[in-house]
DNA sequence: ATTTATATCTGACTAAAGTCAGATAATGCT
DNA sequence: AGCATTATCTGACTTTAGTCAGATATAAAT
């Protein structure tokens, strides 16, 4: 009762009768459950219909009869495939949507009601960060994104505000040298943004210079994706982006109040240099050779 | 992406995609998943049937051919209820219970392999402490129970471990008064314990003295527990055993660095008297008449 | 002692989920 | 063009889950 594996299994045997209660509700709606779970999956952009046969892990069989049924209910189409005739995509009707959308109100319901029912919003909603990162580290995407896209800024408020909180005097984001968003995109440089679901939970900037080298900006993970080893598999992605760009030499700059971005770099071939830029913030600098 | 309900929703996929996982595993065993289920709820120590039946929530038919399959199977004997010839409990014979350890030990590597796979165990550990509670929390059962019992000497500890935190001074058990077991087993006194699931979230002590009152003591709400009201609810139990004890008075004692606790008892009830003993960790007490 | 209630079981059924062996048609390769 | 490959579909099937109306035996109430 007191050890980890308890506490562990506990925690599965709550969840369980959580997901439990979910499914029932949503065959409140007058279908089975797996007809339900392709409509949702159709909703959600899973137009393909291989794709939603791997992401539901179903026989083809099933999942073509499934299909049928919702083709009957008049709640999707299916047509081929533009560029291969033999897959078919999925897509809803206009009845089709509606009924997503009544699932999706049963789950938002679902979650809002879980929210109002608990004090402890904040902390709830860190600990679900935290264990959902922990389940999906497997299925975590680094794409390259464009540094405006609303993930990419979602992490970079996230990245700012953190150093608000580490750095004894705060951090002013115009008081540094934020680097210009076309720095960051092909083929001067790159932006990484890595996905969880769909949370961001890390990034990482590439940003080309005119002085021969580029420069590592912006690495940060939420705290909820921490010890995944998400830095390193950032900077991995970042530096083979440079490699693609031809870029020979990368420099950044961090801060010894983020000493575990210090550790990180000297543990992957980073070594460090004398002070490059003016920059009040940073005031420990790094260079690695490609 | 960013909203609360979306990042519920996100654990939510989480968690179910990890419970498909389990489930499959359990599969894995040769035995349907309703069969498998019983077994474990049987193993678990829910002997009588109907019990099994309504934790399951199965319909009596098929919970009877579940139980049959399982005799074939020769893993559970069933015989009638010493006291209730009507109602049957069941148990597992020798080929039962290993099968039982089978699916315990699939759990437990579930369990392991989660932690190991993690850094940040203790705040994952946390996490999913906390998520449980609020998941369960119309489920929290409040016992008496013997203030030596595994259940009550764990609250009791994590209790003393809290003060100690949070007194500026520590805290160390000897020097406090510390309550005679009997004082707190009727018909002096009460012990209740507050379990989720299999986890003791919380406990308060009623100690019968010979000076025309008893104290409430040790009144401890898991802090992933708390915002659920369950201090409230140890205490109106607490006062409620009181009363069938035909108690009149209570009194009690607490410090002003548990801000809560002292709210707690303003606002049900109780008012502020002047010290009644001479511990030296109370600073503020208090007193109800029932 | 009779009636009513309760716990479980049996039989007959339906619905849902899942499996598997072809059938069909488009694509890719040589 | 011919052949293997791939994506999907169809038909025939099994297993699992779940429902419901009695049947049976015991217990509790009057």
């Amino acid at each position: 009762m007191l050890d980890p594996v308890s506490r562990v299994r506990r925690f599965n045997r709550a969840v369980t009768s959580a997901v439990g209660a979910l499914d029932h509700s949503f065959l409140g709606r007058g279908r089975p459950l797996g007809a339900a779970r392709v409509l949702n999956a159709i909703g959600q952009g899973c137009s393909d219909v291989g794709e939603v046969r791997d992401y539901l892990g179903l026989d083809s069989g099933l999942m073509s009869r499934l299909l049928r049924s919702l083709e009957d209910e008049g709640l999707i189409e299916t047509q081929a495939h533009q560029d291969d005739a033999r897959r078919r995509v999925a897509s809803l009707t206009r009845a089709g949507k509606r009924e997503f959308a009544a699932y999706e109100a049963l789950s938002n319901t679902q979650a809002e009601g879980f929210l109002a029912r608990n004090a402890q919003r904040e902390a709830l909603l860190a600990a679900m960060d935290l264990i959902a990162s922990a389940l999906t580290r497997d299925r975590i995407a680094l794409a390259e994104t464009d540094p405006r896209s609303d993930e990419a800024r979602y992490c970079l408020r996230e990245y700012y505000a953190e150093l608000g909180r580490r750095f004894k005097q705060g951090f002013d984001v115009s008081l540094s040298r934020d680097p210009d968003a076309k720095d960051m995109r092909r083929p001067r440089g790159s932006f990484v943004v890595a996905m969880s679901d769909t949370l961001p939970i890390g990034c990482v900037g590439l940003k080309g210079t005119d002085h021969g080298y580029a420069e590592i900006k912006r690495l940060w993970v939420a705290p909820s994706a921490r010890g995944l080893g998400l830095g390193k598999r950032l900077m991995a992605v970042a530096e083979n982006a440079a490699r693609t760009l031809g870029i020979a030499l990368l420099r950044l700059d961090t801060n010894s109040a983020l000493p575990e971005a210090g550790q990180l770099y000297r543990s992957t071939g980073w070594r460090e240099i004398q002070r490059f830029n003016d920059d009040p913030y940073p005031d420990l600098f790094f260079e690695k050779r490609l």
